[in-house]
DNA sequence: GGACATCTTTACAAAATCTTTATAACTGCA
DNA sequence: TGCAGTTATAAAGATTTTGTAAAGATGTCC
């Protein structure tokens, strides 16, 4: 089973390195940015599972990058701030915030909240099982089986059929499969999407060249069924 | 747009009129339980959107009317509690408390988090579809059915019925159809709805020939219904 | 360091879609 | 009926989009 990455953005190095031991000891995997620009960029190469950010950069506010961040990033920001007035709390959890926790905050108490969110945010109708047709997907293990036969796929293929999956019936857009799986930076990189369509294609459909599961939606997308 | 509905489970009355004021002061329909077993009822005979639950109830716990609810309830529930150690705290947001807010809490900040919370369960649910006779159109997953059956359409098809669909009713010109679909300087280029409607009539009219969906305006333009 | 799996990029073929042209059909009116 | 203006349909041509194979690049694990 794949780590989830969680980004951490804060100027001051002993509370990364204290997250980072936590974290990391907790299994998850950490990546580190020490001002809101370095942030934002990381997130935008290559979007982390959740972004712990914290209010007080040196560069810009916290605020302004939450703001930025919304624009485009969906999953779980918890804002980790020395600031404890109700004006900072409230407009940051109304500007998208998924929490808000005031330092010193208790680790446990943080683990938990970060578990909290991250299963919110895979949020799948507490079914950790996705059947289609031929196709099981168990999103706890992320194992795929086709008539119950597991089915090898690398990381980002599975990822790319997850996603697929969690939206079963609906189109998405290239632009949207590209920023989820890639990144906000990948939104005009199309080709990436036909050869990891092609070879999911391969991997899961009966007969490849009709498929079943991925339709194309010339000019739009793709869609799952 | 209908009132969201809370329902508060707390033993203490005056905690309960302090929410109630509060929240029904900001537009939220308020539903009150004294004890957990009624909290239990209430819930199960007619869901309300969020729960707030204090965690220490005379009946039962409050963790293990958490659990109880969880086996079914799935939209958020905050904990309030004067308990502010982190046993209970962790133990509580692992058990699928969406939050979790220590007596005295701020009403500013509980009302922010209750709008969170309201508005990142509401984003999963089901797609606005427009219905017209036979024809169905889900705006979200960009797919259009005729008798419960899809239909395949090109990009600009979906994008000028969804354009129709919209409008329903309405006498659409060639100039606006053209400048919204294809664009400004395509105003005049009024061949190309000609083909576009010709397509999409044999597409989702029973019998192309004869109309029903899509009426000709002769010298004005299209009308949907 | 080298074998291996995976991701990225390139090139080209195939398919789908859009645009244009030609022609037929309809409508209202003298 | 015949005419002018508008609309409908079919089909050829042009363009865009998609699929596939394969080579190059990158990273990982022993």
């Amino acid at each position: 089973m794949n780590k989830a990455e969680i980004l951490i953005i804060d100027d001051e190095p002993q509370i990364r390195k204290l997250l980072q031991i936590n974290l990391e000891s907790n299994d998850y995997k950490v990546v580190q940015a020490s001002t809101g620009k370095e942030g934002l960029m990381l997130s935008a190469s290559h979007p982390p599972d959740l972004i712990l950010l914290d209010i007080g950069l040196p560069d810009k506010s916290g605020h302004e990058i939450l703001q930025e961040l919304r624009e485009w990033y969906n999953r779980p920001i918890i804002i980790l701030s020395v600031q404890d007035n109700e004006t900072d709390i409230v407009s940051a959890l109304d500007n998208g915030a998924t929490d808000y926790l005031t330092k010193p905050f208790r680790t446990g108490e943080l683990l938990a909240r970060i578990r909290s969110a991250v299963k919110r945010s895979q949020n799948t109708e507490n079914s950790p099982i996705i059947s289609c047709g031929d196709i099981e997907i168990d999103l706890v293990a992320r194992i795929v089986k086709r008539n119950n036969e597991a089915i090898k796929l690398t990381s980002t293929e599975y990822n790319l059929l997850a996603l697929f999956a969690k939206n079963e019936g609906k189109v998405l857009t290239h632009q949207y499969l590209l920023k989820e799986i890639w990144g906000y930076s990948y939104q005009t990189e199309t080709q990436y999407l036909r050869v990891f369509v092609g070879t999911l294609r391969k991997k899961i459909e009966e007969n490849p060249n009709n498929p079943q599961h991925i339709i194309t939606e010339s000019g739009v997308g793709y869609r799952f069924q």
